[in-house]
DNA sequence: CGCTATATTGATTGGTGTCAACGGGAGTGG
DNA sequence: CCACTCCCGTTGACACCAATCAATATAGCG
């Protein structure tokens, strides 16, 4: 692991801002230190689907791989921590930790992209848009409050409603009817554009369509 | 590679067989030596979505986890070669060499899936169609015909209607719908109702939405 | 020869996409 | 300070694709 620290240095991007596009050269790999970015594919005619979400501490780019696979986008300001893909790889092959370590990732990712694959196939809008911010809200209560405080969850969508609407395979009109629709509906509260509240976690549990338990991994 | 030979053994099962469910222990992890076999996830309403299509040499089972994430099932006749967890991680900790190689596999999947989501999200009905026909289309040309004789190609459909309707997030109507349709504008010929002849494969390519070259990775 | 599973086709509905108008906040420049 | 613009978001009217419900082939099989 001190290896890797000699051989690593930092990247800053500002929100909007693109990192690298789909096909270009791309001779790093990186994870992602604080901010938040996408993975997305776009058709020839304009058609967008987002295929990832980086959050802290997840891993971009493929070793083996010269051009990047899909575009990467900085929906915050975004801090990477790169690593030359050339003395990555070669550590890859003496250290075999990281080789274990990134299996263990990849995986991860694997099951989360499966998981997107039923939604997107599979669910309503509006069972969409609560899987959806479900998920951005379990997400926050790790990092907020780490152990409950589940009644009345509150945190800022870190998207607009175009990049949900990427991400959920929707327009983003339908992503904001289904958002007003659960706003009518008693299920969050809005303040602003960005800022909900989540009065009652297992009510929006139950508009995702989703096991009572809500277990992301079925 | 030869440990691992020594803890393998072989199982097999009829087409339409479930080789595990969701949720059950799984103390094994495989690889497909022939036959196809899926990986599924079913909400509680019954609606169904495919996650992978495993062919001869994918892997099944996740190093380090005790129950299976998703059904798996047989779609032709299947034979596996299975290997007892316990052993197998112990080689993974042993030989690096093993977890590279499925860190490798892995890597490819999650493109695949990705790939996918983009299909599931923003493809129309009959863009799915010519996606899934030219997936199975060129797999076919790499076992029959590796490196040619495209013009005219003839190959048999794997699947049910009903599963090419989880795989592609349609309704089995929909997906006969939309292969009539096909047919009758002459991109594709039928005999009977599996046996699929392309006459024009770039044709097809046109159909599915994809850039001209059909790379599969944008 | 039914019986069942698979597949096709038709009629109709409904959810989401499309097109369009409008609102509000932030930044900019006069 | 105020107009102006741009971006993001909301809402409405309407169209259309795919889902739903239903009836009818077709093939395999006991």
């Amino acid at each position: 692991m001190a290896e890797l620290d000699s051989i690593k240095y930092y990247r800053t991007f500002e929100a909007g801002q693109t990192v690298v596009w789909s096909g270009d050269q791309m001779d790093f790999v990186a994870s992602v230190v604080d901010g938040i970015a996408t993975l997305s594919q776009t058709m020839e005619d304009g058609r967008t689907q987002m295929v990832g979400l980086l959050l802290p501490s997840d891993f971009v780019g493929r070793p083996g791989r010269e051009e990047a696979a899909y575009d990467v986008t900085a929906t915050t300001k975004l801090t990477m921590c790169c690593f030359r893909k050339g003395p990555f790889e070669k550590l890859m092959v003496t250290t075999p930790h990281i080789a274990q370590r990134l299996l263990e990732m990849t995986l991860d990712e694997l099951d989360a992209a499966r998981e997107w694959m039923l939604l997107l196939g599979r669910k309503t809008a509006r069972e969409k848009i609560a899987s959806l911010l479900s998920i951005i809200a379990r997400r926050n209560a790790n990092i907020n409050a780490p152990g409950g405080g589940l009644p009345g969850v509150t945190f800022d969508l870190p998207l607009t409603r175009e990049a949900m609407a990427d991400y959920l395979g929707l327009t983003l009109e339908t992503v904001s009817r289904q958002i007003s629709a659960l706003k009518k509906d008693g299920v969050i509260h809005l303040e602003g554009k960005r800022t909900v509240t989540i009065p009652d976690f297992d009510r929006l549990l139950d508009e995702t369509g989703d096991d009572a338990d809500g277990g992301i991994l079925a």
